[in-house]
DNA sequence: TTGACATATTCCCATATAGGAATATATTGA
DNA sequence: TCAATATATTCCTATATGGGAATATGTCAA
């Protein structure tokens, strides 16, 4: 079996760094196709082929402007990856915490 | 261009649903892969092969004990993953809260 | 040293890209 | 209707899987 398609859900759509590029630049607002290829330096049809993958999965979605698309962030899909993560974030405080015990047991011996 | 490797980083290596799984079970408490192995319904050498890539962007960690190889999750990889969804957070809060306001007024309207 | 248990690695194959090039489709203004 | 602008889609190819099967490696107990 081959590995998953990037459409089938969020996590595979932004593990493509082009692809968390292209949401980071509609975090501010929606724009249209043609400002993103600016933006992105890619040429037109890779950005257009990855606004459609992000677009299969929810994460972003778009509006027609007369002869412009204009796509905006669906920040609402990103949220169980979120949630996910979240899961481990006691983990890692307790870790942070006991590395910095560690530093500060090794400053007094000093 | 192909797709980039699942080993290049951590977004890649958790886009594929059985890693997530591994992790979600390793977030109790470090597991042999033979307890892996068991909990997933997966044969040894694709739970092996997996760990591996877990092990290589540096998601999980492991240590031998006896026979056995006991695997643990290093949560704090999983920290750039949890940030940059977070960058995301205002925008989706501000979603829901639309939604909400819009479905109160439809209530108020009745 | 040897057999058994626990993991890891290698080989093979079907599948899904991501980007480049070329082309198709959609919309507007003259 | 037609040319120009803005996007989307198709075709092609090199590459990276993920699982199954077979095999190699590592460790312990007798």
């Amino acid at each position: 079996m081959a590995r998953a398609a990037t459409t089938s859900d969020a996590f595979n759509a932004v593990a493509e760094p082009r692809r968390r590029d292209i949401l980071n630049y509609l975090v501010t607002r929606e724009r249209s196709v043609n400002e993103i290829v600016d933006a992105m330096r890619l040429e037109q049809p890779s950005v257009s082929k990855h606004l459609k993958v992000l677009k299969d999965v929810g994460l972003v979605e778009a509006r027609r402007e007369g002869r412009q698309m204009v796509y905006r962030v669906n920040a609402v899909a990103i949220r169980p990856l979120h949630e996910w993560t979240s899961t481990f974030e006691r983990l890692w405080k307790h870790q942070l915490l006991r590395v910095k015990e560690r530093a500060e047991a090794n400053d007094a011996q000093k």
